[in-house]
DNA sequence: ATGAGGATCCTCT
DNA sequence: GAGGATCCTCATA
């Protein structure tokens, strides 16, 4: 990884987050290339009780332990799957949940996995979808993003001016939903649905 | 060994 | 706006 990244990837949680949109996965998973721009990311850290790391490591969140610009992938409501970016110094507990982009490569191949029906905006418009999307399951937890000879990477763009960011709870959790650790680019019609959880406290 | 709940999505009303 | 799909992970015992 450059130097670059890893000044961007060894911050905080809170702010890895933002700096997150604009970037580029690209995928090569299933021998085909799939490539999203992100314009929706979340903060988890290990002080967060929504985050998987609050009760220390598990052979689950492991990854989340380790070096920073890997891919934490976890399995969830027993048929999804989402990517999460590791930051944060070795041993720290922390990622960004990737939870929205545009499809900007392999469309075709994008749609085939998501189904004929499915709008071209939302076809990575959400956390699941964006990883069905790339062809990403559990088996690909753990990858560098960073090398070269991954089939999964991620490429950093220039940050983003702050007008062109907005900030607000993060989606489906329970716990610290008033914190606002989820950044969106304001007026992509790819950003996913706010589904406020029905324990969730509202914002003051 | 067991049970509850989950960083979601889709369909239908 | 509500409900179901579907199974892994963790906490409790």
């Amino acid at each position: 990884m450059s130097s670059a990244a890893r000044d961007v990837l060894l911050g905080h949680a809170t702010q890895v987050a933002p700096r997150l949109l604009g970037a580029v996965v690209e995928s090569y998973l299933g021998g085909q290339r799939v490539a999203v721009r992100i314009v929706e990311t979340e903060a988890y850290r290990q002080d967060d009780p929504a985050s998987h790391t609050f009760r220390g490591p598990t052979s689950r969140n492991r990854v989340m332990f380790g070096p920073p610009g890997h891919a934490y992938v976890y399995f969830t409501y027993g048929m999804h799957h989402c990517l999460n970016v590791v930051c944060e110094p070795e041993g720290v507990g922390a990622a960004v949940l990737l939870r929205a982009g545009e499809v900007i490569e392999g469309a075709g191949t994008a749609q085939a996995r998501r189904g004929p029906r499915v709008r071209t905006d939302a076809l990575a418009a959400g956390p699941a979808r964006l990883t069905q999307s790339l062809g990403i399951d559990r088996s690909h937890d753990g990858l560098d993003l960073f090398d070269a000879g991954s089939p999964l990477r991620l490429h950093l763009g220039p940050a983003v001016p702050d007008d062109g960011i907005a900030v607000g709870p993060r989606v489906g959790i329970r716990h610290a939903a008033d914190k606002g650790w989820r950044f969106w680019l304001t007026g992509e019609p790819t950003v996913s649905r706010y589904t406020r959880h029905p324990g969730a406290p509202r914002l003051p």
